[in-house]
DNA sequence: CTGAAAGCGCTTACAG
DNA sequence: CTGAAAGCGCTTACAG
């Protein structure tokens, strides 16, 4: 165990106060005026000894941690996982680490992690809030902790955000169906009344009505068992046989929407269209190829962590609330190319 | 902005002294024969004002973050991520909190994570440790760290490790294909010499030695780009078209082989029986579902994290190297079933 | 140019 | 039964 040396170690070895050695680590030996000798003679030491300022002590008396937390729905989503991935390397540059957890989109576990978040003394947040959390946000801004909502937003509350354009991107995929030779295009979605979900349904509907189409939405508890979500679609489709395109509102409903029309024994393109929102890699390892709404993962994090930055650096008076809408990319693959 | 409640502040206002009230909050208010109308009285204050102790200061003094530093491979894999999971489950009910990160694999990306990790004072370790770290894992546990290797060990290192049962694993799931009718047997790995796949590269190698049969390996690799893995197996299948079955040490490496195979025109599983290890959700998913070797997930989890917090709640000198070797299922589907 | 001292918010051995 | 005091390892206003 070898004992960790400590700056007072440092004064005690070279004879000179913990202030001055402090000033140097700082990089603050020139403003402070520090002779040049003594600054690369501390600097020696500090290479040689392997001395590393304790992050704690430096916390405590600064009241900064230099740490972000980062709440995401769920960690292994590919898409939460890329986010936070690109928003680590932004937040590293600029010297912040990022703490980041799932909060599996409960309010309550959500509600704790928050806490846990707070005791640890996070600097700033990114969060992906499920619905109905608006009063723990709101109360963290009152509090002056520097907020960044990200994927979807509460209406209600005035923070920053960063989220996609979900209306236009649904709005094109559905009008994209309608445009090549679907008629009857039904909408799967969650069961779910948060931002994303709900814009992205009234772009399909706004779709629909504009080709003079059915709006016919089917909604899926959200957390369903995949099992589950297949034996509902698999009635879903044998009482809507009309309907000869699916539009699903998220990837993973798209996986046990495919099983669904498989075991139908609908062709996908011909018989059945398909797009997902949210691409995936499996929609271009399966066959036939899965048309997908893409959403710029590394602008969406660069956006959100860029924005929290500059609420970081700005004193609680001069924080403006900043809202960004990212537009998303459409994939055409080949689920959605109808022989005519 | 309110500011926070500090101890002093609860003892000005009650008029007695901070160890009284540090005493009541860790609870050794008993112990120290602290009152119940005084215990009673401090309670109340510090729930009617919402008080809550400072992680910073505590763990200034204490020298404990209450921290466990999990590195993982890539936190974006479901294995990973489930693993996460689980270990984040059990560590909150025992009082720790779980940092965790990805390595990517990359020695340089590790040694940094090692540092920050350490920089923040982490109670103790899990780590997943790219080839190459035995230095790096050796001086954290001279520094007296307790540290628990997880799914690949170093042999060269006494460390606590937990792994899936490789070696058997690999040599049941290629004996299976050796006994339902496949004699051209491939085996599809990466170019690493990292111990799990090694051990799987073994337990493949003595089945086939045991069939009489060939033993074929392709590698690629490591972090090679999909498209790229693709090519290189289809060039591989053709230059041996003698190649009846491929066994994925790897479920990416699937992704990439049923792609090629597909591409070639080989059906499944007549032509061309697959299974690859490690689970994954599309494999169900396909047509046809993908026999998989499973790693038990939430028991690799659960034993790793028991043996980091047996670690952790001993003093240095009573802790004893505790290796732990998981069996792996075997989940039979429809890639292996030859009609003969 | 440099240092002594107070303070960040806790814990804990010691004293009574 | 309870309190005064030192200490964890830093930072920073103040003094000279």
């Amino acid at each position: 165990m070898i004992k960790k040396i400590s700056i007072g170690d440092i004064a005690a070895a070279l004879n000179i106060s913990k202030s001055t050695i402090s000033f140097i680590i700082n990089g603050k030996a020139k403003e402070k005026r520090i002779s040049l000798a003594l600054t690369e003679k501390v600097l020696q030491y500090i290479d040689e000894n392997g001395y590393k300022p304790s992050r704690l002590a430096q916390s405590l008396s600064t009241g900064k941690t230099m740490i972000i937390g980062l709440m995401v729905e769920k960690i292994s989503d590919y898409f939460f996982a890329q986010m936070a991935y690109h928003i680590e390397e932004i937040a590293y540059q600029n010297g912040y680490k990022i703490f980041y957890c799932s909060t599996d989109n409960d309010p309550d576990k959500t509600r704790e992690l928050i806490q846990l978040f707070r005791d640890r003394n996070v600097d700033g947040y990114i969060i992906t809030p499920p619905a109905g959390m608006e009063k723990e946000i709101q109360s963290l801004i009152d509090e002056g902790s520097p907020v960044v909502l990200f994927d979807r937003y509460y209406p209600d509350i005035e923070s920053s955000y960063v989220i996609l354009d979900n209306f236009k991107a649904s709005y094109n995929a559905s009008k994209y169906l309608a445009e090549h030779a679907y008629v009857h295009i039904a909408f799967i979605t969650l069961d779910s009344n948060q931002s994303q979900m709900e814009d992205r349904k009234q772009g399909y509907a706004k779709a629909m009505i504009e080709h003079g189409l059915e709006v016919i939405v089917e909604k899926v508890p959200y957390g369903n068992d995949p099992d589950q979500t297949v034996k509902q679609l698999v009635r879903f489709l044998r009482q809507n046989k009309r309907v000869d395109a699916v539009y699903f509102a998220t990837n993973y409903l798209a996986f046990s929407g495919v099983k669904a029309i498989n075991q139908l024994g609908y062709k996908i393109p011909d018989g059945m269209g398909i797009i997902a929102f949210d691409d995936h890699q499996v929609f271009d390892f399966y066959e036939p190829t899965i048309t997908a709404v893409a959403q710029p993962i590394s602008e969406l994090a660069g956006q959100s962590i860029r924005v929290l930055l500059s609420l970081l650096n700005k004193p609680l008076e001069e924080r403006a609330v900043q809202k960004v809408i990212v537009p998303a990319h459409f994939i055409i693959r080949d689920s959605t190319t109808r022989l005519l």
